[in-house]
RNA sequence: GGCCCAGUAGUUCAGUUGGUUAGAACGCCAGCCUGUCACGCUGGAGGUCGACGGUUCGAGCCCGUUCUGGGUCGCCA
């Protein structure tokens, strides 16, 4: 049977040299020289080492083993007579006195090539996603995450913060995202719902006194997926404290985050406290997005005036809106591809035209503004060689498609951006209200539970007609880092005055708030401490540091884009049984 | 649910204007090779071109439908 290993695949160095060493690994590689002489390479979590066959009965033993299979090696440490300098293990090798296979891998060939796993097709990797995790470079952002989170709860132990567990079973809530439902076997009829995030339980620790909460929170959300977005489950870094407002929030993860992404991440430099505040509207103003990537040194600039004018169709009766890139290079076959590539993420058209290095209005929809040159070069403050992109439409859709313009300027247009660092800042000042699109009504634009910025005052003032309820503000914030939303979070509204309040102006009242918050609203009832918290994405975090472009690559286990674990065969069939236990008849369609 | 892109060997891809027996690299198998480390060299096996239908003398290529995967919009308080 098998003892344990003197040494792992990743230690040996040349002073260990002519000690007895047993290790254990996959085996990765044999690469024959002759007959007689073949180098094996074991690996295992912590590295790879050289084993060298230097009989012909060896490397035929070695030959007989298939790769990836688990082998056990005991024998000799020894120089190398040609070393690899660029492997930590480069210097020696073992010598097998013992060879023994361990687990025998059936096939000789693989799905994939593990050491090029992320080369391969995605569903394949996922189904086979043990193998792909022997990749190391998939391995190292398991790693990462593992040494992230880790650093997260120490951290916010050190500012005083207690792990609180909260329910995974739970109760169906009426709003926000779609629930995952579990039927209650005792209860016929019933379910529970998975949390779509510990929001009610940790707003309800306030109210009991617990001053500090935090919690590598597990949340259920059932909508669709994105790059940047997990289906189904994803993990957030909950906090709330008591008897704090928007700057104390602010100063714990100011203080918590810029340390733990400059050593974990894959650039050293963070942005240091305090992060740059900018308010929603000037955000989309600026940056046509709620989620600036603030590296890029670029901002939108207004077109409208001469734009609805010139007599181009698609401007009139729009609001226009500018990306000015000075000293502009790149191909007309780079300008149509990156119109395309904004039409393909936004549904909407954009157009461009330049100003030459003879000061002449060229390309695009150049020949509609020949006329207003001189205003045109007035009104976006131009210098020969600029390059004008534009957007059109109402002005929501015109600030968010030219903001997706500017953000696909900055990543490809060379030196507009410094990459190299962590660029966080608060949105601050969201709207509390919105009149909703499809009903014409007043509406909460984000939670029902932010504390309006001017408090009870200023929603009495709105319900006279005293202010209009849309240039109401919300004490709720949104972290940002390099262009991706890490967070939302609020001051709470705990006052339950207030809070009926706010839903009167919805045309709600005590009723709805009592009938979808019961708990939290009975709590706030009995004294509740004025409290605030935020919620940073460990996903995303980690998908930062990583440099990963998707989520897929930071998580353990991940679903496929229809919330499919292919491995696992999640979701699948149950027995009749079970669904008759959970008083479930399925009803074909 | 809408839109966009992709689907050819185990893997990643190429495949010209529709025209002979569909190619390459890596992997796999066999042989050679005594210091490799992405070992090298020689040879070999391996294909329902996602599926179905259509156009055509002839389809990997054109058209339609459909399936699968990814991206995106909706959605994500």
């Amino acid at each position: 049977m098998l003892q344990s290993r003197t040494h792992n695949c990743g230690e040996l160095r040349i002073a260990n040299a002519g000690e007895k060493v047993k290790i254990v690994g996959w085996m990765e590689n044999v690469r024959e020289v002759s007959a007689s002489l073949a180098f094996v390479v074991v690996r295992d979590f912590y590295g790879t080492t050289q084993v060298v066959a230097d009989t012909e009965a060896l490397v035929k033993s070695f030959r007989e083993i298939n790769k990836e299979s688990t082998i056990l090696v005991e024998g000799v440490v020894r120089e190398r007579s040609s070393k690899n300098p660029q492997q930590t293990t480069g210097d020696i090798e073992v010598v097998p006195e013992k060879l023994e296979v361990l687990g025998r891998c059936r096939y000789n060939e693989l799905p994939f090539q593990i050491n090029h796993s992320r080369e391969a097709d995605e569903a394949t990797r996922l189904k086979y996603r043990y193998l792909d995790l022997r990749n190391p470079e998939v391995k190292n952002n398991i790693i990462l995450r593992c040494n992230v989170v880790s650093a997260l709860r120490k951290s916010m132990t050190d500012h005083g913060f207690l792990e609180i567990t909260t329910p995974i079973l739970t109760a169906s809530s009426p709003e926000g995202a779609r629930d995952y439902l579990v039927p209650a076997r005792n209860h016929p009829g019933k379910f529970y719902a998975l949390p779509q995030a510990p929001q009610q339980f940790k707003q309800i620790l306030m109210t009991s006194g617990f001053d500090r909460y935090f919690q590598i929170a597990p949340c259920f959300r059932d909508e669709d997926a994105r790059a940047d977005r997990s289906p189904g489950e994803f993990y957030q870094l909950d906090m709330e404290m008591a008897f704090a407002g928007q700057d104390d929030v602010f100063s714990v993860l100011e203080d918590v985050l810029p340390p733990i992404f400059a050593q974990y991440g894959i650039y050293n430099t963070a942005s240091a406290a305090p992060f740059k505040r900018i308010g929603f509207n000037e955000s989309m103003e600026l940056y046509g997005s709620d989620k600036p990537d603030l590296r890029i040194g670029l901002t939108l600039r207004d077109f409208t005036e001469i734009g609805a004018s010139c007599g181009f169709g698609p401007f009139e009766g729009s609001i226009v809106k500018a990306v000015v890139v000075p000293e502009f290079t790149q191909t007309r076959k780079f300008i149509d591809q990156l119109c395309t590539d904004v039409e393909v993420q936004t549904g909407e058209k954009t157009f461009w035209f330049r100003l030459d290095e003879n000061g002449e209005l060229v390309g695009g929809i150049s020949k509609f503004l020949a006329e207003k040159k001189d205003a045109v070069i007035a009104a976006l403050d131009l210098k020969p060689g600029c390059f004008v992109g534009l957007a059109a439409g109402k002005k929501l859709t015109a600030l968010k498609t030219a903001g997706v313009l500017r953000k696909m300027l900055g990543n490809s247009v060379e030196g507009l951006m410094d990459r190299e660092k962590y660029e966080f800042c608060w949105i601050v000042d969201f709207p509390m209200y919105e009149m909703g699109e499809e009903s014409g009504e007043l509406e909460f634009c984000h939670n029902p539970f932010s504390m309006p910025n001017g408090g009870l005052e200023v929603l009495n003032k709105a319900e006279s007609g005293e202010v209009d309820p849309l240039t109401i503000t919300a004490f709720q914030y949104d972290l940002v880092c390099n262009g991706v939303e890490l967070s939302s979070g609020a001051v709470r509204n705990h006052d339950p005055e207030i809070m009926v309040k706010a839903f009167e102006l919805v045309g709600l009242g005590e009723a709805e708030v009592m009938a979808k918050f019961p708990a939290m609203y009975n709590a706030f009832c009995y004294g509740a401490p004025p409290h605030a918290g935020i919620a940073p994405g460990v996903d995303r975090m980690v998908m930062l540091l990583a440099g990963e472009d998707s989520i897929r690559e930071v998580i353990p286990f991940p679903m496929n884009k229809n919330a499919q674990d292919v491995m696992m065969n999640a979701p699948s069939e149950v027995e009749d049984k079970q669904l008759k236990e959970l008083h479930i008849k399925l009803v074909s369609e």
